[in-house]
DNA sequence: TAACATGTTTGTCG
DNA sequence: ACGACAAACATGTT
């Protein structure tokens, strides 16, 4: 699942229901997940979003957690957890990650800012207003086609595969447009098609998951929907491959370019 | 069954 | 230096 949205939303919910609390135990189902012993006892003083990496500040530590591809917390124990946390005062927080693709890192605090630079992670996105000048100044430095620029972290931090073609629909940008020959008023459109995209995401996350959970349906333009009409003008959606992913475009809306 | 999947890292090749 | 590719990680779904 995770994308910047979902992480995002991940933050607001540690926040709200851990922040300033004790951490009594974490407990470490997975074998896999090692060094995590003798936090117990540290306050949680703050959560951030770091691209698609949560941060937790529990003293003078940060554990960052990193959901990959399906990693996700849930708020209450959960038989399939790989991590529980549990708060004085809270219900516990597991982490469920059926793949196990995700990572947790714990570092001093003083370091982490120092693990980002040297991940080369990008500026961010969101929540900061960005404009067509931002976006043309980070994401249009590369001829790599537009959407998959879009994913290249060290670009700009947090855009995964479904914003990636959501972003460039929204701006009515052909995906495989070089990033670098995008016009001002296109990233005019990008950075307008990026906040509305977050935003909305955003915004759809708490209904969704009440939704998947009963094999709900995704609230997107076009990711996922091959075939199926555009919102807008109901050509079909088309999609195609790009650095070995999907990506989803409604070839009306969205000229290929010369 | 085989293909595919919302991510990242690492290495190769041109 | 840059970019295109492929593999690897481990598991569930279509």
């Amino acid at each position: 699942m995770p994308e910047l949205p979902e992480v995002e939303w991940m933050a607001h919910g540690l926040q709200r229901r851990a922040e300033g609390r004790v951490l009594d135990d974490l407990e470490v189902l997975d074998a896999r997940l090692t060094g995590l012993d003798g936090l117990e006892g540290q306050t949680l003083q703050g959560v951030e979003r770091r691209g698609k990496t949560l941060v937790l500040h529990l003293g003078k530590e940060a554990l960052l957690v990193h959901p990959r591809m399906t990693g996700r917390l849930v708020w209450s124990e959960d038989p399939r957890a790989r991590l529980v946390f549990r708060f004085g005062g809270a219900e516990p927080i597991s982490f469920v990650d059926p793949r196990r693709f995700g990572t947790v890192t714990r570092l001093q605090t003083r370091k982490v800012r120092g693990f980002f630079r040297d991940k080369k992670l990008g500026p961010e996105p969101w929540p900061e207003e960005r404009n067509g000048a931002w976006w043309g100044r980070h994401v249009g430095k590369t001829r790599s086609p537009l959407k998959v620029a879009l994913l290249r972290q060290e670009l700009v931090a947090g855009l995964g595969n479904i914003a990636g073609s959501e972003i460039c629909w929204r701006a009515g940008v052909h995906p495989a447009t070089p990033a670098k020959e995008l016009t001002r008023p296109q990233w005019e459109d990008v950075a307008r098609g990026a906040r509305n995209h977050l935003s909305s995401a955003l915004a759809g996350i708490g209904s969704e998951l009440l939704l998947v959970e009963e094999g709900g349906t995704n609230t997107f333009h076009v990711y996922g929907r091959e075939g199926g009409p555009c919102p807008v003008c109901a050509f079909p959606i088309e999609r195609v491959e790009q650095a070995k992913r999907g990506t989803f475009l409604c070839p009306s809306c969205q000229r290929a370019p010369a």
